[in-house]
Parts: C-alpha cells; structure tokens; sequence
DNA sequence: CGCTGAATGTGACATAGGTCACCCGATGCG
DNA sequence: CGCATCGGGTGACCTATGTCACATTCAGCG
C-alpha cells in the first residue's frame, strides 16, 4: 500500500473527509527514508515535526545524564512519534526519536498541523481523537510499571507485540519495560 | 470566584469563546458537591461523565486484585477527573475517582462534549489541547518513573504540589509515588 | 580466514524497597 | 469516659532487581 493510502485509512478509522480534503491533508506532508541506527530527533534539537510511520519501526526515548536509557515507545507503522513537550511547548528535545529498521516515514510540521486544524474541523477531531488514545495508553502503562513486575510486563508486552522480538534488541526491549538488560534475559529463560 | 468564571477562565488559556458560545457551552455543565470520602466513580461502574474540579481535591485511582492502591492523578481546582478509558470505550470502569475533601464540581456527560465539539470548532480545539497536556504529562510521569528512585520523585512531588503534603494522608502519597507507606515515611525522615 | 565489536547469557554480590509486626497518638463515637 | 479506628513511625527481615565481571556467539569486514 502506498504512503497515501495507509494514511488515508488510518485517518478514515476516526474521521471522514471528502477526497479533497484528504488531497489537501496529505499535501501538507513531506515523505522521508532513513536507514537503520539514524537518528531523527537527537537530545536537545529544535523540534517541528512529528512523524507518522509507514515502514519500519522507530523507537523515541530519553537518556538520563548516566547514559541510561529509558524507551517511551516502539512506534510502528500507523504510530505516529515525536517529541511531544518539545513540540508543543518549543523547548528543546529530552525525548529522541530513532530508527530500530530502515524506516519510512511521513513528517508534519507543527505548524501545518495547526493550519489544518484550524481549516478542517474534521482534521482536529482527528488528532483529539489520536491523543485520547495515547493518553488512556501513558495511564495503563504508568499502572502497570507501579503494579506489576517486571516479569508481568514483559509478559505483557509480547501479548500486545509478538513481532517486536524478533527484530527489536533485548537491551531496548529492557530499556522499555524499566528494567537491567540482565533481568530481562534471567526473566524469560524462566530464571 | 463562582463556578462559571472559573471554566470561563480556564478555557480562556487556550481558547477565545463569545459570551454567547461560552454561555452554551456552560449550560451543559451540572454543579454538583461532594463530601470528603465519598466515591464518584466506582470501579465497575459505567462511565459517562468526566469532572471540572472547581474547590478541594479528588483523586483517581486503581485497585489490584489484592487491593493494593495506585494514585494516577490528584485533581485539584480546575482539573479535570475522569477514567478516561472507559468514558472513550464505553467499557466498564477500572479507575476509580473519589474524593480527599469536601469538593464541588462541575459534570460534564461524554455525549455533551462530543455534541460541543461538533457544533463549536474551538471546543474542539480546546479539548485537543487539554488532553496533549494530559499526555505529555503522563510520559514526564513514566520516564520520571522508570529512570528515578523514589527519593527522587518524593521530592519532585513536593516541588510541583507542595500544599498537597498538607491534606493528603501519607498513604495516599505514597501510592501516587508507586512505593509503600514505610518506604515514603522512610524517606522524607532523612532515613 | 581471523579480527573486532555487537548482542546476549550468567554468576556473584550489593541494595532499594517491600512486607510484617508492632508501636504511638489523635480523633471520633457509644 | 473508654474503646475503636485511623494515620503514621520504625525495626527486622526478605526479595527483586541492579551492578559488575566475564564468557559466548555471530555478523561484518579487512
């Protein structure tokens, strides 16, 4: 399928425009490819896009001062990743964004998701509708990491994302479930 | 300040609505008031309201299986509250909303705000915004979680909220902060 | 081929935090 | 008044997980 057309369903899922709304939606977006290990937003970059994904799979995560990382989220084709705070307050990134496979990917700016907002009612419904869902999303994984162990959520994590595994490293399978690479390994080789 | 001049005011952060819009837009608020203790939200209840706090504070929350509690958010004046999953699902509800004082608030049903947000454009807007917060909030939350320890988060709770120390039992506290009663009492007792 | 550097497994040990048991003091209520 | 209840503090001990050190495997590459 291409670029057009996944966005165009992944739109139609929440929201219906004309196909010349859609026509004017989409041009608003510029296509991007990135190989394996590049880097899109790095740690203190000016931050005006957010990007949704076509191909591949790109990671956005934070590094503490002691060069830990922790991982936000794994974001797969339809997922859209940025740097949230960074894109709607204009402060700088303390979230990354980079590329776990070859990716491509669609990028809009901030600025012209705001025009579309304010031109096309529908376009606003949409991205409310996006945000709830990764709000409801941040507040189940906030209860699990309080709830649950690490083993729980591992567990977890391979229900809700089978094909992680086979690509993604176990160190960054680690760093998003909030524990030591160590214990990772330990958990599924059922310690 | 009365209650209408509160949400006007709070709307007035991110929006501009003409009297007449903000008059509608307000009729379909119900005030209603609380005693310290009581439930709003149960789990297990069907959810179709989410809560503009306009005096005291309430809290929403989860409860495992064994009953151990985890605080997702104290909801002070001009908060809003509400278990957000299961008002955009229609499922039934799994966080709880109850409340730490006396309160009064402002209800607003689901099917009311997505009837505002189709006839006023900048309702719409309104509500992206306040959710976008919402989530940026959480993942500060998350990584906050994942990367600190609990010293560290007991004292970034103390920086943002301070007043809470002063009304919130240290149960409640420590169950925002994901660690137990002892570990809290520990902790800010220098240990 | 053999070298190098990821990614991964694993043992030994350290430690944050949980759990349990018990205490105290304040508050409310029959 | 006397008792129960609740919030809170603290000691003893337990456990999950982090940390560090080292071994292994495998892919890419000169």
């Amino acid at each position: 399928m291409d670029a057009k057309e996944l966005l165009k369903q992944h739109l139609a899922k929440t929201v219906s425009l004309s196909d010349d709304e859609f026509d004017y939606f989409f041009s608003h977006f510029q296509p991007h490819a990135y190989k394996k290990g590049q880097v899109i937003i790095g740690a203190g970059d000016k931050v005006d896009c957010e990007y949704f994904v076509l191909e591949g799979c790109v990671k956005t995560f934070h590094l503490t001062d002691d060069l830990k990382m922790f991982i936000l989220q794994f974001a797969m084709p339809t997922w859209w990743a940025s740097d949230y705070n960074a894109l709607y307050s204009g402060q700088r990134a303390t979230v990354s964004v980079d590329c776990i496979t070859d990716v491509e990917l669609l990028c809009l700016t901030s600025a012209d998701r705001e025009k579309l907002c304010r031109e096309i009612h529908a376009v606003e419904h949409f991205f409310r509708w996006r945000t709830n869902k990764g709000f409801v999303a941040a507040h189940k994984r906030l209860l699990s990491l309080m709830s649950t162990d690490a083993k729980h959520r591992y567990e977890e994590l391979l229900r809700q994302y089978p094909q992680l595994y086979n690509f993604v490293p176990k160190n960054q399978i680690a760093a998003y479930l909030g524990v030591s690479r160590e214990t990772l390994s330990r958990l599924y080789h059922a310690r």
